[in-house]
DNA sequence: AGTGTAGACTTACGACGTAAGAATCCGCAA
DNA sequence: TTGCGGATTCTTACGTCGTAAGTCTACACT
């Protein structure tokens, strides 16, 4: 990518670029292509050198997920606060979907400060709207995990050949796949996003 | 863990016994030390030996999720559909977390004859009813994944010292977190399943 | 008794993460 | 101007991993 370098010149890396350049790479490769080494080349570096930006591997996807959490949060606060919520799923979706080869390693929400400014901005929403702080914060976290659990599922493609269904044994099941429910995930994310809030509604 | 065997000598070992036994590894050790050679010690043969049973590494994590979810569904279908429903997030959730360790894999419900009939009488309860075969569908999909997400986040364990807020800038999350609420993960995935099934019930 | 095959072992290779240390550049003090 | 120390990079090397290839042995069937 950049030319060959000598003994102590510099490439002028920052951590950041080292992570962006990770995230390239995986959108790229895939996480299993994601090597010190492969990564160093995209850098015109050796691998070593990335050790002076992040002390290990297991850190620097850390890093990566930190990252794409951080742009992950617009902060937009809406008017009423289904409005609220609905966009901050959404938005949060979009923006795991904007690198899906690193969602495998994604397995819980991001504690950064982007973060924790959409947290608060959600529950001052939430507890203006009449919920209890208990449940605000209840009520983000399980629509956060929901997000983090669908948009994985998305991404991650299985063989999925034809379904092992048969008809005797799983009438509705054919049935309702046969109808093409289930498969836009887009259409599937909203109504769950939209159940989610109608039942905070029910419950506050 | 078994005697030293010679040449051609029989271990007598299953596809099934090998996956049982990655698991518990898993369990002890965690994905990580998950290794071939480390599986074929644990079962008294070289790591070759597993070649056998499994083409190859990913086919072993795939089929230790397959058995986790094979082993999730308990197959009771209650009364009324909420409690169906409840009754299925919760047996699911606590099969999972029967072996946590493989967690970090599971990125998405493993399509399994239990699965199948899982789902087939989920939608039996849900189409009788009332709903619609799709709205069915993406109902027990939302649940799914919601508790697939859910669930791998609380055992992501993660290095979580003190929260980096102030009070200034997050009052309601410091707040919200200090009178102790969203410390219990059961209080939490509870909270959020009656949620969604009061959000379909809205929605039907 | 002879033979084929499934199940086990041995050896070996290339790739990976990273420890250790050497080389070079740069900024600052004398 | 000179010299020095830290920051940044490269080089070399080690142990471990997944697994390809080949070999050996016990048993089932002829």
């Amino acid at each position: 990518m950049a030319a060959k370098r000598q003994r102590g010149e510099r490439a002028g890396l920052t951590r950041e670029q080292v992570l962006d350049a990770a995230l390239a790479l995986v959108d790229r490769v895939g996480l299993n292509g994601l090597t010190m080494r492969a990564l160093g080349a995209e850098l015109g570096v050796e691998a070593m050198t990335l050790y002076h930006y992040v002390p290990n591997k297991e850190a620097l996807i850390d890093g990566m997920v930190e990252r794409l959490f951080t742009a992950a949060y617009p902060a937009g606060a809406g008017d009423d606060w289904q409005a609220h919520l609905r966009g901050y799923a959404h938005d949060l979706r979009a923006a795991l979907l904007r690198h899906p080869g690193v969602l495998p390693a994604v397995n819980r929400p991001a504690v950064t400060p982007a973060a924790l400014d959409a947290a608060e901005a959600g529950l001052r929403t939430l507890t203006g709207a009449g919920f209890s702080g208990g449940d605000a914060l209840d009520a983000l976290n399980a629509l956060t995990l929901f997000v983090l659990g669908h948009t994985a599922a998305e991404v991650a493609i299985g063989p999925d050949g034809p379904l092992p269904v048969d008809t005797e044994r799983h009438p509705l099941l054919v049935e309702a796949v046969e109808s093409g429910a289930g498969i836009d995930d887009a259409a599937r994310f909203t109504f769950a996003v939209d159940a989610l809030l109608a039942g905070f509604d029910a419950l506050r």
